[in-house]
DNA sequence: AAGTGGTCTAGACCACCAT
DNA sequence: TGGTGGTCTAGACCACTTA
């Protein structure tokens, strides 16, 4: 008997498995996981799709169909003639997937990051609901301004958990040699692999204008963002104010997916 | 031989088609033209998987391939059991694709659309920017308000071609029994596929205040879209203020695409 | 029952990269 | 030269819709 007319093929991979489920879908949960768990570390290559075929006993299409939905999501990284790679936070990845302020004029700039307060404290209500956590519970509240071309342009407040970053201080923070997201992922193993933004039009306190340097009542966009890791659980919680009167926000839709 | 084995098989489907494309990006792109000169029309279901790789000449997998990336696009719509259909442009389309104004507390609503003016008029400098005409050349420029539970939230100015709308009317434009882009689609063939934005925070002038009954000075979030049709011609310019006191722009990135 | 898309398998050759 | 992903083919069965 060939495997595809084997009625119980979809238990061989997990026991747990749903029956109906489709196979890739298996397969694609099961790379998820080899890659959350650590045993595929960010950056590196996995094995090849006949190996993958070979271990989880199916057709290399249906390898195929899964890593196809992953690198859709970013997940993993295909090269030609190289290998799949599991996708590894550095700068490019952040500003094209993550960091959506450009110039009027449509270009693209790196922020400087400078740290303006690091500290210990306890998520309201808002914050908890979106970090799926309850309110009160202890996180570490990060505040900084964000640089485009030697001037103040964002300003950053950045909650997270504690019991996700242990013992993660301000030097740690301020420290880092890579981006934000490339320190939860190297020193936390957390990977953010996507993102939901919510924006308003806001007029600026009295705080935002001076680190700005921006009048107040100066108008500002407000930006809401929840990051999240695999499975769609969150990790971070950033509230920003960006100066707009030289920038803009960009949101390419329906782009994604297409080539 | 068998068709796989042919060398000259790329040729087969159009005479210009370069060497090295793949051959389902060559069946996307004749699909895609088969949908813009309106052989199948929005709404209409396209002829059977079997029957495209018949007519085309491939297998029924390279046909898949193509179907799939359109479907990615949100161009088809695929349905088990009853086929693939051109996708046309009705009210969840649009609210689910390009109305992105969620109230605070996460639900959607429907806007009711009210015709402020309609007139003929000239491009400016960005505008012809945009829509890649010449400035000064004749535009319709359109102005609504959107309503949200019956309360004024978005103050929107369409610019539009009249060279892509022969013989759009105020009339035309505001007794329409539909969305603005399924009025696009269905009386002048134009269906637009994606669209880009820009965001920026503002100040409210006298005119929008008083349009959308807020102070002057009141902060706004100023929208810039793009509406683009088939090869990212554009089509539309359009420029929204929203009161975002109550409601909220939405940006869920890196979604489309997955499953 | 007939027709459609959805999944899965199997195997070939091509394009690209490292050595 | 050997290994990797990229493309293309071919054909089977499954799930769903419609009549």
């Amino acid at each position: 008997m060939r495997k595809w007319e084997d009625p119980a093929r979809h238990q061989k991979l997990v026991a747990g498995a749903a029956l109906d489920t489709p196979l890739y879908k298996e397969v694609k949960r099961l790379l998820t996981e080899t890659i959350s768990t650590g045993e595929w570390k960010p950056g590196a290559v996995i094995p090849a799709e006949w190996k993958l075929a070979e271990r989880f006993d199916v057709a290399i299409g249906t390898i195929r169909k899964a890593v196809d939905e992953l690198v859709g999501e970013h997940i993993l990284i295909r090269q030609q003639g190289r290998g799949t790679f599991v996708a590894a936070h550095n700068r490019d990845r952040l500003m094209f997937h993550f960091f959506h302020i450009v110039s009027s004029d449509g270009s693209k700039l790196t922020p400087e990051v400078v740290m303006l307060s690091f500290a210990g404290s306890i998520a309201d209500d808002e914050e908890a609901a979106h970090l799926g956590i309850k309110p009160g519970a202890k996180v570490y509240r990060i505040r900084n301004v964000l640089k485009l071309a030697d001037a103040p342009i964002i300003f950053d407040t950045i909650v997270i958990p504690q019991t996700l970053f242990p013992k993660l201080t301000a030097a740690k923070f301020r420290d880092r040699p890579n981006t934000i997201y490339h320190l939860y992922q190297s020193s936390f193993g957390i990977t953010v692999v996507r993102s939901a933004e919510r924006l308003r039009a806001r007029l600026a306190d009295a705080e935002s204008a001076a680190i700005l340097g921006i009048k107040q009542k100066a108008p500002l966009l407000e930006i809401r963002r929840v990051a999240l890791t695999f499975n769609d659980v969150p990790v971070e919680f950033r509230r920003s104010l960006v100066n707009t009167e030289n920038y803009e926000y960009f949101s390419d839709l329906a782009k994604t997916g297409a080539s």
